[in-house]
DNA sequence: GTGAGATTGTGAAAATAATCACAAGGGGAA
DNA sequence: TTCCCCTTGTGATTATTTTCACAATCTCAC
């Protein structure tokens, strides 16, 4: 239905049209948000008509009804739960990252093989054995498992994930994971951003 | 010289590359490789001919060759020094984060407004003053300024480091930064990568 | 040295994405 | 209402990226 490209740009267009929401602007122009964005108008105008048609000519578009337009198609009209698994640093800084839960991602509970980080010492949240992760997965919601757990124990413990029900993973560990293929998953690596700069670096200034 | 859609997926190959050498694999072929990254091999090849000829037809390409090449082009010939400002959570965790080091990107210090994080109690590395940056840039040779603060603060933050010299910026805040035109901007979002789960999730379940 | 088998390197074709340019409307003032 | 200005929506064009298909050529076994 929509162009991949044009999906990659929904969540940068997501975040802009939160902000104009917040402070209460009800219309804006293609041309606004793109040197919010960094990006041309046309190309705002060209993603946005794949909805049909939902602009008022002459004036904008209506900040509400778009962001209400863009949750439907991003799936952010109903909240949706996390289980981290991984209580290592990275996991707890997800864990306490305010962006995921103004976005409607709630983290439910972390999961740790580590006896020494079980319970609730850690912060707000517990930390679960991780033989309880398919029991705690019914119990509180919980539908995307995150993967921050180091990268030889990613194959194992997205096997357990899948094995828990988990249809979607998002994954921190560099490793590409084999998955059955009615799961989802989302790599994140870190690394690829700050070597891309390193690059661009390198080019510019040697 | 190299298409950006290439360049984007050198540190892919870097990544494996690394991991063949260190399991002292001396050859690879552009099929080993695909399979590995889930893309094409027609891919890599297209990809790598940009750098000339430098495979070995009917063998494959040599493993410390190819990673020496890629090393070169993605800047990690020589490592280099981050400053990390922000020493919040996710500045902690990215400190910590040992896939930094394990590419030649060491982090050299952290920096805070915050009095109460100053000193090194936070782990190994020190956290200074915001108002020390300059100083500490020259004295302890950081070229990338890793940007770990809130939103409202991602601006101001810059024009501190553009002023203190910094060529190179990796952006964590969900913020457009305007910067000179000499100055390299990496931004990172990690909300883009789960909306973008969320949606292929809505889309497939609902 | 020779032949069989493997894998690269690369033009050409196809697919995807971005940009352009402007007609089609809508808003608002008088 | 009418006119002018503004911004959308979109075909057409251009640019970029991916895939295809196979000749070129290297390795290895004997």
């Amino acid at each position: 239905m929509f162009p991949k490209a044009t999906i990659a740009r929904f969540p940068m267009y997501f975040r802009v049209l939160t902000e104009y929401n917040h402070q209460n602007i009800a219309l804006v122009s293609s041309e606004e948000m793109a040197q919010k964005l960094g990006i041309t108008s046309s190309q705002i105008r060209k993603d946005l008509s794949y909805f049909g048609s939902l602009g008022i000519r002459g004036a904008g578009y209506d900040v509400a009804y778009l962001l209400a337009k863009i949750k439907e198609v991003l799936g952010m009209d109903k909240s949706r739960r996390l289980a981290i698994i991984g209580a290592g640093k990275l996991g707890l800084a997800l864990a306490g990252y305010s962006g995921l839960k103004q976005h409607g991602l709630e983290v439910a509970a972390l999961f740790d093989t580590d006896d020494a980080k079980w319970g609730t010492n850690n912060g707000p949240l517990p930390v679960f054995p991780l033989t309880e992760l398919a029991s705690q997965k019914e119990k509180l919601g919980m539908e995307i498992a995150v993967l921050t757990v180091p990268a030889s124990a990613a194959q194992p413990v997205a096997n357990l994930a899948v094995k828990a029900g988990f249809k979607a993973l998002w994954n921190f560990a560099p490793v590409r994971l084999v998955v059955p293929k009615d799961v989802i998953v989302q790599y994140e690596d870190l690394v690829v951003g700050i070597l891309t700069l390193s690059h661009h670096l390198a080019r510019k200034f040697g």
